[in-house]
DNA sequence: ACAATTTAATAGGGATCCCTATTTTAATGG
DNA sequence: CCATTAAAATAGGGATCCCTATTAAATTGT
């Protein structure tokens, strides 16, 4: 019998790296070592198993992202660790290129909207979960009250999404982070100096 | 026989709302109106096709964001049009919502490899269309000379792939705008308001 | 060791995938 | 008006899609 567990990462990596649509059920049964009624005796459906395989995978980062969101660090900084971090989980050497969530089923046939569907549900999540964060600052004085924290949010949501995308064209893992210290330029109140950020050191930040 | 430009329009709409994967040619066959020998004869294949209305779409577009982003306005004024442009193309009501490349084969079977790297050359070259640009506007004393070019236009570029996705997961207009406006606070030497963007206005900007 | 039950493997059903050989229809030329 | 060429429609080939009914193997209980 397959350990569930083993099964799940299986096939999260094979969607993360083929996407909902692109991989088949015999390539998952293939991958996993199993036949094929076992898939559907163990996960039920295609669709329920990539359900499945989400859960795990979130399930596995949630945690440490959001402690690091949840810390009582600076909010600057808090953010800019848990974009790091984020840009470290789309160019891991061994895993697939972006992020699973990121950059799954924009586009899709009409018989996968369902799925398309869970994927922009957690997508919309991950937004609200800064949003939230934004708004505990805007309430402990950290941030102007006028913030726009929506907007905020859904800004580096926009970063999370295109680092992904990125990622998948071939970024490196440095390339991502230059690009989240430009976007955190963008931070209320942050005055960016005009020279390149070239000079920015990213592997041992101390706070 | 089927006029060449009209099947190619109807081709890019279905390409772009289900991607090349979601899109069967039994779905293009039908769109147009024609029979499957037709789409052979006149297209050659899926893929082939698929290049085809990518360019038909992108030529399109183009001239008139070349335009605006080779205008000799503010390169900062210049930049929000282009972004602007954008996030009209990403919300227009009659069309699927999001950029037809930005987030196209991200995720892909393996036996759609050579689609995937086609999409991500077209991301690729729209980048360094801003790094161009951006080098431009360097070299004319616009901007210092210690710009970092390359990951400036990069972060843009995740902006736009980023407004893509959000679109595709149903933001509208203003709210893309209104994640510009943030976008643009990043530009060298702006200092952004500590005050939320909620108060700008996008529809009579003038320069 | 034999019977009962559970687990795994095979085999395949019905639909759809991309593409094309063949036939039918239409248009053109003498 | 008939012969020739060109266009469109049908029909289907070989592979793969997701899923399951059935058979074979292994495990368990007595």
């Amino acid at each position: 019998m397959l350990d569930r567990d083993v099964g799940l990462d299986i096939a999260a990596r094979l969607f993360w790296e083929r996407g909902y649509e692109g991989t088949s059920t015999a390539d998952l049964t293939k991958a996993m070592g199993i036949n094929p009624p076992t898939l559907y005796s163990t996960f039920g459906s295609k669709e329920e198993l990539y359900r499945q395989a989400l859960d795990f995978s979130i399930a596995r980062e949630n945690s440490r992202r959001s402690e690091i969101l949840q810390s009582n660090l600076p909010l600057y900084e808090a953010l800019s660790l848990y974009l790091y971090d984020i840009a470290d989980g789309d160019t891991q050497p061994d895993k697939p290129p972006g992020c699973m969530v990121s950059t799954a089923a924009l586009q899709h046939a009409e018989e996968n909207t369902s799925v398309a569907r869970m994927t922009a549900a957690l997508r919309e999540a991950s937004i609200q979960t800064l949003k939230a964060r934004f708004d505990r600052a805007v309430g402990e004085g950290e941030l102007p009250t006028a913030t726009d924290t929506d907007t905020l949010a859904r800004f580096y949501g926009a970063i999370i999404q295109g680092m992904s995308a990125q990622a998948c064209d071939g970024a490196c893992n440095a390339l991502l982070k230059r690009l989240i210290d430009i976007a955190l330029t963008a931070w209320p109140g942050k005055r960016q100096t005009s020279t390149g950020n070239s000079d920015k050191r990213h592997l041992d930040q101390s706070f």
